[in-house]
DNA sequence: AGGCGAAGTTGACTTGCATCAACATTCAGC
DNA sequence: GCTGAATGTTGATGCAAGTCAACTTCGCCT
């Protein structure tokens, strides 16, 4: 890995990892792809990127030249409105893609930051408009994740839209454990890389209620909480 | 126009209306279409289909065979969660597409159900997976329509997330009015095909406060509201 | 090690929306 | 045109979550 900064822009590391041999291939775009196809998918697959903690992958507003794959860290995506409220519309992890709003409009319309110290592999927007079926499933593989992420968006409506604080953080909770566990991680514990405030903007509460919500769990003793270390207890 | 119910099924109405033809293809599919692409997406709308007021198109479980593009009349699209709460994720008119929740998992995850007798194009799963830049535009097209519909959700998110109850009416009412003029309607004053049960689901709220809310911009002099008549007043 | 700012917790109080309930209006079907 | 069910309105009351504020804990930087 030799990071490389270019001029004005953040550091793209260009040693090529082929998706081929990427241990997220069973999470990300891969997925059930021949190796045919795979290789056809080494090709798209441009370059990475570094993003540090707190930065940001690309803003609202910025032309949109390429999708993303997470391959490392956590992101947050944030819309605004325009007297500037912020709403977190999701956090994506390890194979994960970002970027999927710029596509109709030609510009991004969200800020996607690195929650921690990340990496993403990087698809131009032109290797996706040359997808088609001679590519072998690998259309077929993206039509179905962005479907996906639509539905994902339907399933944060129907919690925005009628649950209530306790449900929200649970499904939230679980959601987010889900996740980690395909990726390796616990099923039973998770370390929070967003604060309260940040989980409180995706779950339509205020942060008060979020941390007051975590205390709730753990005196009912569903829940060891300590900052962002949280663990399910039996039962 | 020769309506004719197959076995079983709800009216397919063959006689083809092709889009380059369409008075709806500079809002559907074809928009910034091409002459030779329009000609390539006559091949792929397959037929039609009535519906009518209180129908379902398709339910939430059911196998995934087409997309839909709305022809004439309007829809709600609603999803559940397991213990029977509803959530309306969406209305839509003319030139809208529907179904396309149904790509990712090959099923179904939402409602579609008639809000007014209406028409749709039936646009075969297998086509959109023929779809390839030989098609022109068509491809990048689809691309971009399922990215608005992204971008649109999490529009719907900041607005559950995080306005209140005058805003989010208010929001959904200039919404509404805008997508109605720019089919040909009037710009200051539309018609409601939907309860107000139903847009409070899509709103996240009550249809009391619904129903209170429309009172409030009444008497604020801003709305001339009579049951689903409602007007926009100047200033 | 120590100090500072960011993040998190907790309490007291307020408020916007939900709930429950009565009533009005509209519309479909006879 | 009448009747009943569905839809919409309005009022009284309760409560979940927001607001404001004090305090604690953590993590970062010198």
């Amino acid at each position: 890995m030799t990071p490389c900064t270019e001029a004005g822009k953040l550091p793209l590391d260009h040693l090529k990892v082929a998706c081929s041999s990427c241990n997220l291939r069973e999470l990300c775009l891969p997925v059930g792809l021949t190796r045919e196809s795979l290789e056809r998918l080494d090709h798209l697959v441009a370059a990475r990127r570094t993003v540090g903690r707190g930065q940001t992958l690309f803003h609202a507003g910025e032309a949109f030249t390429s999708l993303f794959a997470v391959r490392t860290g956590v992101f947050k995506t944030c819309v605004s409105s325009e007297d500037g409220r912020d709403q977190v519309t999701g956090f994506q992890m390890a194979g994960e893609l970002l970027g999927l709003d710029g596509i109709g409009t030609d510009f991004h319309t969200c800020n996607a930051v690195a929650l921690e110290d990340s990496q993403v592999c990087i698809i131009p927007d032109s290797d996706v408009e040359k997808l088609s079926p001679e590519f072998g499933e690998l259309q077929h593989q993206f039509h179905k994740i962005v479907s996906r992420e639509i539905v994902r968006d339907h399933g944060v409506m129907l919690l925005l839209g009628s649950m209530q604080a306790e449900e929200r953080l649970a499904s939230f909770l679980l959601n987010l454990t889900q996740r980690l566990h395909a990726r390796g991680f616990s099923a039973s514990a998770l370390v929070l890389r967003m604060t309260r405030q940040e989980i409180g903007s995706y779950l339509g509460l205020k942060l008060e209620t979020v941390s007051r919500t975590f205390s709730k769990f753990q005196d009912e003793g569903m829940l060891e909480v300590k900052q962002r270390q949280t663990a399910f207890c039996s039962g």
